[in-house]
DNA sequence: CTCCTAATTGAAACAGAGTTTCAATAAGCC
DNA sequence: GGCTTATTGAAACTCTGTTTCAATTAGGAG
């Protein structure tokens, strides 16, 4: 993976990563052992289909494709929150306001270019442009936690057909 | 004011500025008039509302605020929809999912400091960054319509006392 | 293996924002 | 006045997210 000065774009992430699976299903596991929980198969489940898909899935995705394999809305709910507690899952908030889940270890963070034709969500990683946020912050002392930076508009394939 | 070459910052937008509330009061009666719709009391009132809150408001915050002056709920959101097609207002999807919405006549494109400990929002304006953003997005041909750059943290008020 | 305890689960119910429907009302026009 | 059309808000509904709770399941101790 090249790692161009101005920004990456990461098309997949799970995909081309050997142990990647493994390892996140690990964590989760050493995640729930540290908090007296238990590694179930619908927690199990809900991970795996996350890692498997590379789109933004939100909470709805996820129990649509799960729910003939018995696995209920707020289990979906509850496991998606230890995720993110665990910090292997994080959430961006869409242009509906409905979260949407990505996982995250060993991930850096990066934006989103979101095409309002086919809605497609491309990744880029823009260290540049962070770094001159975190400078224009500090000297406004406004502690950054983190950010959002999302570009709406036209992929490069549906930038050809711009009718619609 | 003055135009620093790396961010502008608007505390407030409406104040000191002799007869916005004027024209864009007049804006929206055009808007109207070209849509054969009426401006009644109640759409009166909501803009001018709007025009004399400083604040990121959201639809509860209009109704709750006019729902004594006789204006209803509904109203309210089918104003708001009608202010922003009239490109009068824009809404910013809040950390909780909410829309607050904002005046937007005249006013160039900013983007927000959101204070995760007091709910202030901070407005700032980026040239400098939206020019690194355009420059990469076209040489990897996506044609932005628009974005949404949204920083979370503590302002400099909030950031001195560090508790919960 | 059995009992006990605690975690797990999902149906149901709830909350809150946003949105549509519809009958009653109000405004403009002839 | 009477006709037509826009306007309004209560009510109902959708959708996402969330809590409650009784039933179930799993793990550990004896």
């Amino acid at each position: 993976m090249p790692e161009n000065a101005e920004l990456t774009i990461f098309p997949t992430w799970t995909a081309g990563r050997p142990g990647y699976a493994q390892r996140i299903r690990e964590a989760f596991q050493e995640h729930l052992e540290k908090t007296g929980l238990r590694l179930t198969s619908q927690r199990q489940r809900i991970l795996d289909y996350l890692l498997t898909t590379e789109k933004h899935l939100s909470l709805n995705d996820i129990y649509q494709a799960l729910r003939k394999h018995g696995v209920g809305r707020v289990t979906v709910f509850r496991t998606l929150k230890m995720l993110e507690e665990a910090k292997l899952v994080d959430h961006v908030t869409a242009a509906g306001g409905t979260s949407r889940f990505e996982v995250k270890l060993e991930r850096p963070h990066h934006d989103h270019l979101i095409c309002v034709h086919c809605g497609g969500i491309q990744e880029v990683r823009w260290p540049e442009l962070e770094k001159i946020q975190d400078k224009i912050c500090k000297t406004m002392g406004f502690s950054v936690a983190w950010h959002r930076h999302e570009v709406f508009g036209r992929c490069s394939a549906c930038a050809e057909g711009k009718a619609s």
